[in-house]
RNA sequence: GCGCCUGUAGCUCAGUGGACAAGAGCAUCGGUCUUCGGAACCGAGUGUCGGGGGUUCGAAUCCCUCCAGGCGUACCA
């Protein structure tokens, strides 16, 4: 990556003034590579002389930035990346790509194709990625989206960053609401049977109950009528379970939303695994008995002000006492080097909780990473919808891609960092729909396909890039190569949201280039080889940061 | 009450210590074009970066305080 080189370059220049007694052998800070936000500050630029001279400063030796950034700048070997430098400002010490390396740059981008953008920091350790995890008992409402779109890209992006990721769902199936869920869906096939069976209190009031009840009469006729209420609620459990998770599989397929693992919840209690480790912790003295319940001592560990329950005096366990033997079978039993976990912000209560278990369990809570986002707030006629599965007034994930597009509604929503609310106006976002940016994407990497499409049908010399040198091909160049460091950012953030701001760019950057230069030109073959090379690094960038992000990639529209 | 998060252009949002203009998209206004896809390009205007105080050579960015909104603070998930 080009500014891993350029930090190593500088670091090594450093090095040898303070060899050679130019400047004081002090020690320093982390030395930062900078990204200009004006283009005739340079490519990059440091601030390593203005951080020098505060160092020399407290060291009490007088010293003059300017002068030390000269020093440095004069240790600066030719021949690699960097071209001209330039000391500025109070002591900036500003580097220029050198023309010749970028245009090489090209040929490296189209020989990696669509590696290029990967990172070798993971080095294939196992991490694991769970997002969108919920009750088994309807179709997901849109709040969802946002968590699935941000899990789905993170885990593409860790993954093109060196790290055997597995993305994982967590079925919820082992609780209360499912239980209801799967009485209540009783009471609708029987209804749908002709029989008086009315849903249970607080059950699932939805239209889309009579749905799956229908296909539990077509699949399996009118035999659970045929057995006592009860006996009939448990055989449907499993059923009802599987017929709602392949319709999740199909919700979330059009989101371009693939799992690699759907976890059940139930397993860990099917298994012993939820008994086992609350004994276990209960011997170590973190559970404890206090008014009937059995309580998870939390408060033992660093951050916690609470306990919590696990085990109620009904003696039903909480869904926390499973997410205990949950976290030890993704730890433990299948051993994941790393796990992240995509909240919303309204489960942010439980992030020191789990921080507790982690060190309750022997692990280190640095293992585990929680990404919360906020809540999105849904807009129609002006007016906020509210979301209540149980009551039937949900807003699915399938509605919204029905009205704004699967690709418009993962760029919307991935374009935010995570920390902020979203108030997503549906009227809005269907009526700007040509407007939406994630289409001036997708357009111009259409129009980069068709040029290649057409570069086809002629006969081009072997390129030569040498030939890029309008300030259009350099600026895409430039561009392009920065994909790697925006890979890197959305790594390090644990947020993929710099990349739909990348694409936007490079879009825009992209469009630039084609007005200014022609690409297929019969009086030039020579520069048209060299440029059609430039279109096809640029076409790989746009097609990998939309594959990062879970967007398609069109080649027409 | 306490804790976490948010407050940046008319709207939706980036930017979270660096440079004499605070950025993008949309919207608005003006221009380009006999086009390798005009769903394009070029240009213009718009900001008490929620208010106030402080730290720093340098603050939208760090600290304190206040205001507004969201979420959390259950033997719910």
């Amino acid at each position: 990556m080009v500014r891993d080189e350029i930090q190593q370059t500088l670091q090594k220049a450093l090095a040898a003034a303070q060899q050679k007694g130019e400047l004081p052998a002090v020690e320093l800070p982390a030395l930062e590579v900078l990204r200009p936000k004006q283009a005739d500050h340079g490519d990059y630029s440091t601030n390593l002389a203005l951080v020098a001279a505060a160092a020399l400063r407290k060291a009490g030796v007088a010293s003059n930035p300017r002068s030390i950034a000269q020093c440095i700048a004069d240790h600066l070997p030719a021949g690699g990346p960097i071209g001209a430098v330039e000391i500025a400002g109070p002591g900036f010490i500003n580097l220029h790509l050198s023309v010749s390396w970028l245009q090489q740059q090209v040929e490296r981008v189209v020989a990696a194709g669509p590696a290029f953008g990967n990172l070798h920091r993971g080095g294939g350790a196992r991490w694991q990625v769970e997002y969108l995890s919920a009750n088994p008992t309807g179709p997901l409402h849109y709040g969802g989206a946002r968590n699935g779109a941000l899990g789905d890209a993170l885990a593409n992006v860790l993954t093109a960053a060196g790290y055997q990721v597995q993305r994982e769902f967590y079925v919820n199936d082992a609780g209360n609401q499912f239980n209801l869920f799967a009485a209540t869906l009783y009471a609708r096939y029987a209804q749908l049977l002709g029989r008086e069976e009315p849903i249970p209190e607080q059950g699932y009031a939805g239209e889309y109950m009579f749905d799956y009840a229908q296909k539990l009469i077509d699949q399996h006729g009118d035999r659970f009528l045929q057995l006592a209420k009860d006996e009939a609620i448990a055989q449907l459990k499993p059923i009802s379970e599987a017929l709602v998770v392949a319709s999740l599989q199909a919700e979330l397929a059009r989101l371009g939303i693939h799992y690699d693992c759907w976890f059940r919840e139930q397993s860990l209690y099917d298994e012993g695994l939820v008994d086992q480790l609350l004994d276990r912790l209960r011997s170590q003295g973190d559970i404890a008995l206090r008014d009937g319940a059995l309580w998870f001592l939390a408060t033992h560990y660093p951050k916690v002000d609470k306990d919590e329950v696990v085990v109620r005096s009904n003696g039903m366990p909480t869904y926390f006492a499973s997410d205990i033997a949950y976290h030890y079978h993704k730890f433990v039993v299948r051993g994941f080097d790393h796990v992240v976990n995509v909240w919303g912000v309204d489960h942010q209560g439980h992030v020191p909780r789990m921080a507790a278990v982690m060190a309750a369990l022997g692990l280190d809570p640095a293992r585990l990473t929680i990404v919360l986002h906020g809540l999105v707030k849904l807009i129609r006629n002006g007016q906020e919808v509210k979301l209540s599965k149980r009551r039937g007034t949900l807003v699915t994930i399938g509605e919204v891609i029905d009205e704004v597009g699967a690709d418009a509604v993962r760029f919307n929503l991935l374009t935010r960092s995570p920390d902020s609310p979203v108030e997503f106006d549906l009227d809005l976002a269907a009526a700007a729909n040509n407007e939406n940016p994630v289409f001036f994407v997708q357009y111009s990497h259409a129009r980069i396909c068709s040029i290649l499409a057409k570069a086809e049908e002629s006969q081009l010399p072997p390129p030569d890039l040498s030939w890029l040198v309008h300030p259009s091909e350099l600026a895409l160049i430039r561009k392009v190569l920065e994909l790697e460091e925006q890979v890197e950012v959305a790594v390090d953030k644990l947020s993929p949201h710099n990349l739909t701001h990348y694409a936007v760019d490079l879009a825009k950057i992209f469009n630039s280039f084609y007005r200014d230069c022609k690409v297929l030109d019969p009086e030039q073959p020579h520069l048209s080889a060299a440029r059609l090379q430039l279109c096809q690094a640029a076409q790989i960038a746009l097609a990998k940061t939309l594959r990062l992000l879970g967007i398609s990639a069109p080649a027409s529209m």
